[in-house]
DNA sequence: GGCAGAGCGAGAGCACCGCTCTCGTCACTG
DNA sequence: CAGTGACGAGAGCGGTGCTCTCGCTCTGCC
């Protein structure tokens, strides 16, 4: 009992020379997925990156499904991160929304792959875990901190306030900033979709389906981003 | 010479059976990867099921990814053909432009692997070849036609006549209508912007991003589209 | 009508994959 | 000190995409 205890407080050398091989294993694996994408990640490369034989491997990920996972979750802390960091509290609500905006694309252009497995088709046959959900959940966070800011702050323009139960779910409700004379359904929902539009701009600009189309994809994201902040009220706006 | 053309006219019983061959085969391929998925089709399992060798499916497709490439510009035409269908000229704009985005949504949720592989994670190591631009343009090419008629017909309100040479093709100026005084380059942003969030919303909603997030998706997305078309004019539209 | 050649399917084979099982070794635990 | 459990290596299974060779058959031309 005390030893279990004593084990569980200082970890043993065993364990942390399984944890380092752990994360020398992820680390090869993240390389080889930078360079190939999720699809052609082999398990017996990274085997062989490490100088493992591929059975060796199975000791510490019982998969290469659960590989992946950690991958994933590494991805959505890493994204997570960068958009935690391009915001600046106190700023102005359009500049917050529109730094943490640009840091979610540049993340997403430096590491393509990662970003495909993230936000791309799903893997087949794989479900993702519930531990993902945390830090999927980052960027989204980090959006709605904004609004609930600009909210509490006097920022927003006042709504109808109208409310529509079992349209969002509550989480969302909180995520946005709560209950506020500011926020109404027709906000959260215009929140999620200023949050959906933009994965869904910089996924069309990953995979290619805006070539053809937009020419100066730099401005045209930026154009793209402040108007959505305007549709959610974070920016005086005209129109429609 | 003659004979050349004849040949050609007339296609000759080899041409015909091989004609045949090809289509058991990507309708083989088809049902398997609505089954499976794009990344676990396997060309030995398509052979099998047409009673053939592997081998002998390389005289049809030189390699998998060109049966990926058949079955990606078969999934960009039908997706296309579905939108088109539920287009109704005529009716009001707002009308058509629902129609066409639930049609999308409709067929995404009916082909999920096919849309993964339309709108998902590009195929490692994969370009899309040229041909395949014109099937995946009918979506957008669909959704333009009811802005160009909208703006034509006087339903669209005026705009600022904001022009911004370098950030659009010229593509897109003629695809959304052309030249016209409510057609600026603030309006076709916002419906480029409303085409891209269209499949940001489906993407979302099928790779499971929604989870957690969204209660009634169906009552979601048609606010969300209600939403875009007052963006860009479509419907008369309060706010911001 | 016969013949050369092209198209075709089958089969073997290569290199790789994910994953499983066994076996000898080594370090830590009781 | 003895025992046990974690570990890496290796062989092996069934699968994959793709290549090459081999006969067969059908076709178009002289």
């Amino acid at each position: 009992m005390l030893a279990d205890v004593i084990i569980r407080a200082v970890p043993s050398a065993r364990e942390r020379v399984r944890a380092e091989l752990t994360a020398e294993i992820t680390d090869a694996a993240r390389r080889q997925l930078a360079e190939v994408g999720a699809a052609a990640l082999s398990l017996r490369a990274v085997a062989r990156e490490v100088g493992m034989v591929s059975s060796a491997v199975y000791r510490y990920f019982p998969s290469r499904d659960d590989l992946l996972t950690r991958l994933l979750v590494d991805g959505y802390d890493d994204l997570g991160a960068a958009a935690e960091a391009a915001d600046v509290p106190g700023t102005a609500p359009l500049d917050r929304w529109l730094s943490v905006c640009r840091a979610v694309r540049a993340w997403a252009r430096a590491h393509p792959h990662e970003y495909a497995l993230l936000y791309g088709s799903p893997v087949p046959g794989y479900q993702a875990p519930q531990d993902t959900v945390p830090a999927a959940a980052r960027v989204g966070v980090a959006l709605g901190r904004i609004l609930g800011d600009a909210a509490r702050s006097g920022d927003l323009p006042e709504t109808a306030g109208e409310r529509d139960p079992g349209l969002v779910t509550a989480d969302v409700v909180d995520t946005l900033g709560g209950e506020h004379p500011s926020l109404d359904e027709t906000v959260r929902v215009r929140a999620l979709l200023a949050w959906s539009s933009l994965f869904g701009t910089i996924s069309f600009e990953l995979f290619g389906h805006f070539v053809g189309s937009v020419e100066d994809a730099d401005r045209y994201f930026d154009r793209v981003m402040t108007d959505l902040a305007r549709l959610i009220g974070l920016a005086p706006g005209v129109d429609r």
